[in-house]
DNA sequence: TGACACATACCGACTAGTTGGTATGTTTTT
DNA sequence: AAAAACATACCAACTAGTCGGTATGTGTCA
């Protein structure tokens, strides 16, 4: 069983590729079928082929930016340190270092794809759904231990990871409200802040 | 010289309130200008007639979304306390008891507009960015007390502003992919926390 | 008072182009 | 040979926006 050369990127790969960066740059909605095909280099039969429908692209849009995202939160060097609140931290820092340049480029692709589609489109809201608290949870080993070392109670560790991502998510919008990520940062040294100081860490 | 009645909504206003409805369920881009024609009960040349197009719509949406929510803020009560560090958690509070229903009912317009017109729209983008960042300016004054009274340092009262919109922003999103706004509070209550926790309240 | 000029608000049929999706092929791979 | 991976041509519905026309004022001047 061979899978595709490595530098021979599939038709819907591709596709995939192209519907990513063009949502994140103008939404689902505002991004038709055949600009995507276009931009892919692929024809309209090709896409109905690969996808029953633009939603069902919606979708796999959504699982293939969980899938590239979960690989590379996996290789990222965060989880290096020893303590675990130290790899909570650095992990702030690496969201907030990835925060440059254009908003399309660094923004959440579920986060954009559900705000147009959580009334309309049921699979498309689960995927991005899926996609978002499921990388919340890739923290709450981490958060529930430096909890434990450190005795912090009053909330639980899903619940601090689901407030990193509101943040950043939050911290996307007024980027692109702004025209740049500065805030976004600033938000995000806030929210470092909050974890220092509810861990007592000087 | 008399203007319109109060009990009769002039043709525009109903126009802009059919907008900020339907832009908040599905979305500037999956909204028509027919949609939004028969929810206001009336046609496509009075739409025309008091808007150039489509886009000049969104902006006037934004603005209308900016009086509307200025206005409601200003008479809110969580400006009665006389300590400003209480003023602003009555206002996180104020804003975790509006996070209840149908997610496209609490939501903010401007917020869900900018995400998908930041690239295409500018003159969109900018009235988005001036109802974010004016209502963020609201708090300020109270905020910069707070963080002067109780020796605060480190960051700015416009930082903290707007380090609060991210947060409510991000809930949003949250809620979205959730369907329901539980999650949205549990990060406003995480804000509020912050706030506690830095200015040394008990 | 009444006639005329002008402005505002509105109507709904129409257009040029786009939309997601289909039907019917042909080529490539196994 | 057979199935998977495409390509081409096409369609009905919908898109934002236009256009000629109407109804109802409002101010001006004889």
């Amino acid at each position: 069983m061979i899978s595709a050369p490595a530098n021979i990127v599939s038709a819907r790969t591709r596709l995939l590729e192209a519907a990513r960066d063009m949502i994140r740059a103008r939404g689902f909605s505002a991004t038709s079928v055949d600009e995507i095909c276009r931009a892919a280099g692929v024809t309209k039969g090709a896409f109905f082929h690969h996808f029953p429908s633009k939603e069902a692209l919606g979708v796999a849009a959504a699982q293939f930016w969980t899938e590239t995202t979960g690989a590379l939160f996996a290789a990222a060097p965060y989880h290096g340190p020893a303590d675990p609140l130290d790899r909570v931290l650095a992990y702030i820092d690496f969201r907030s270092l990835l925060l440059d340049g254009d908003p399309a480029a660094f923004t959440c692709l579920a986060g954009t794809l559900v705000q147009e589609t959580f009334g309309s489109s049921d699979p498309i809201r689960a995927a991005c759904e899926a996609s978002i608290f499921g990388h919340a949870a890739t923290l709450e080993a981490d958060i529930a231990l430096a909890m434990a070392q450190h005795g912090v109670t009053g909330t639980s560790a899903r619940s601090l990871a689901l407030h990193t991502q509101a943040v950043l998510q939050g911290g996307f919008i007024l980027a692109k409200a702004a025209g740049g990520p500065a805030i976004a940062r600033e938000s995000a040294a806030h929210l470092r802040r909050y974890f220092e100081l509810l861990f007592n860490r000087e």
